[in-house]
RNA sequence: GGCUCGUUGGUGAAGCGGCUUAACACAGCGCCCUUUCACGGCGUCAUUCACGGGUUCGAAUCCCGUACGAGUCACCA
């Protein structure tokens, strides 16, 4: 059995999208379920209208990022190289394969322009008929296209379909399809600018790079029958398919760049963990044999299974992502947390003398998403003004009234302790519940809110005080205490 | 319009002819735990698998048709 060896060929033409990435990860895993698989990078950039500045860049940080590491690629060569396909055509190669092509019947020389294509389209629209393009360069003699060639006359490559039979191939994914050889479409090869078009140069690359796995999206379902009449032509093995459904925005569209739909940056930049994207984007259309959903990457190869790819459009949900997120959050080391975390609360929190490692542990259970953290935290460096009815609480039985008299009392307690550590707070707080006879909501809820200015926070009572410190506590509850009074 | 593909709950989905009066997870709802919010625990949420026929003792699962959706038909990838 030949080594695997599978491709992940992006065109940099800006950000990383959902659905790019997702396939970038099953190639991944289709190479690194073996032993030996090879996962390579290629730079499809033969449009160079649609190039952006740094986009290649962000294709290499992304890849990084998540740890879908290359075992070859522009940046790290190979055997196979080069990986870019501007430089790979220098070599003429792609020119020399279409020539070659032509000679083996497979593709024809076109001098039409847009002109004549155009009219035909026309015509047929008019009959009402379904369009195909009907090249007269087809009928050419070999003799009259050298002669305008040489001439300098521009011209593409198309490629040159019999009209009768049938060509099927079976995917992975979607089992065998058939397509009439008659339905296919003469697609431009080589374009008049000498730039291969994305359909020849993949077949081309995909051939010279033995590469045995296609992963794609099923958008390319449809043109897999032509390629693989290229691939017959020059008498050449066929490479395994796998193409994946979409992923979608809603039921009709599909998540996409133009759309400005969320790309993989910018759910980093919201604070999701790359660990967390990818594992959700690997269910994203997979579906695992176990009930297991929390995947490292390491146990995404061994569970990961071409054949459990699903064939229908997958909705992305941003809802399951936070819950994922979280997880990953909460079943952090806590010194790996907070090393992550620690940033976003220096942000919030700028006074110094407050203990952040505090606010990182009553936070942990609580964070989704790390853009969050502002939010909920910064209470601590701002006392925010609130009204007094957010001391009305039925569940917990309090009314400003009640809350005046629990402030009161917890002022005189704070004021008589010496020991400021959390269970010191603790037990005197739950002592003084049983002096004045009451629920322990009734005294620890107007606590928190006096303390905190919120009607929910990360951390009850207790933990708030202990971090503010006794001398900021005895502060806010003067303030509240006169706020109600 | 032609061709190709798809259709299980709000979402991701399992199921591949009887074990299914359709798993699991997210979201929702309710309860418990509890000093708020979370976390955790428990329960509930499709009598039904787009629809209509057929095959079969038996169908979400096989076949045919219809509807709806998507992709493709570029010198874009």
């Amino acid at each position: 059995m030949t080594k695997v060896r599978t491709r992940f060929a992006p065109s940099p033409t800006g950000y990383m999208h959902i659905g790019n990435l997702r396939t970038a990860l099953y190639e991944y895993l289709v190479a690194k379920k073996e032993e030996d698989g090879v996962f390579i990078l290629r730079i499809e950039d033969t449009d160079q209208g649609r190039l952006v500045e740094g986009a290649t860049d962000i294709i290499y940080e992304t890849l990084k990022q998540c740890g879908l590491n290359h075992d070859e690629g522009p940046d790290i060569g190979g055997n196979y190289g080069p990986y870019v396909q501007s430089e790979r055509m220098q070599s003429g190669v792609y020119k020399d394969y279409a020539w070659k092509l032509i000679e083996l019947g497979g593709a024809h020389v076109c001098f039409c322009g847009e002109e004549v294509i155009e009219e035909q389209r026309e015509i047929a629209s008019a009959k009402n008929t379904s369009f195909k393009f009907d090249d007269p360069c087809k009928k050419l003699s070999k003799e009259e296209v050298e002669a305008r060639v040489n001439a300098g006359e521009k011209y593409v490559i198309r490629q040159s379909i019999k009209e009768e039979g049938t060509t099927s191939f079976t995917d992975e994914v979607y089992g065998t399809i058939t397509v009439d050889n008659i339905t296919l479409d003469e697609q431009v090869l080589l374009k008049s600018d000498g730039f291969p078009t994305y359909n020849f140069a993949n077949v081309i690359d995909d051939h010279m790079m033995d590469i045995t796995h296609v992963v794609r999206g099923n958008e390319y379902l449809s043109s897999t029958p032509k390629y693989n009449l290229i691939y017959e032509s020059f008498g050449w093995n066929i490479p395994t398919y796998i193409h994946c459904p979409p992923v979608m925005k809603d039921e009709q569209h599909k998540l996409s760049k133009r759309n400005g739909d969320a790309s993989f940056q910018d759910l980093l930049s919201k604070g999701y963990l790359s660990e967390a994207i990818l594992n959700y984007i690997a269910l994203l259309g997979w579906a695992p044999e176990t009930e297991q959903e929390i995947y490292t990457m390491d146990e995404l190869k061994q569970a990961f299974n071409v054949k459990r790819i699903g064939t229908s459009g997958a909705i992305f949900d941003i809802e399951k992502l936070k819950w994922m997120n979280a997880v990953y959050l909460r079943n952090k080391d806590f010194n790996e947390y907070y090393d992550l975390v620690l940033p976003y609360i220096s942000e919030a929190v700028k006074n110094d003398s407050y203990d952040k490692k505090e606010i990182a542990k009553i936070l942990q259970p609580r964070v989704t998403i790390l853009s969050e953290i502002h939010d909920m935290i910064d209470f601590f460096d701002t006392y925010p003004t609130y009204s007094n009815d957010f001391y009305i609480n039925k569940k917990m039985k309090t009314d400003p009234e009640i809350a005046l008299r629990s402030l009161i009392e917890t002022k005189k307690l704070v004021e008589s302790l010496t020991n400021w550590s959390q269970e010191n707070i603790h037990d005197s707080l739950m002592n003084l519940v049983v002096e004045m006879g009451i629920k322990n909501g009734q005294l620890l809820y107007p606590v928190r809110i006096a303390l905190s200015g919120k009607e929910f926070t990360p951390g009850g009572a207790i933990e708030i005080a202990y971090i503010l410190g006794k001398e900021e506590t005895l502060h806010r509850l003067d303030l509240s205490i006169a706020q109600l009074s």
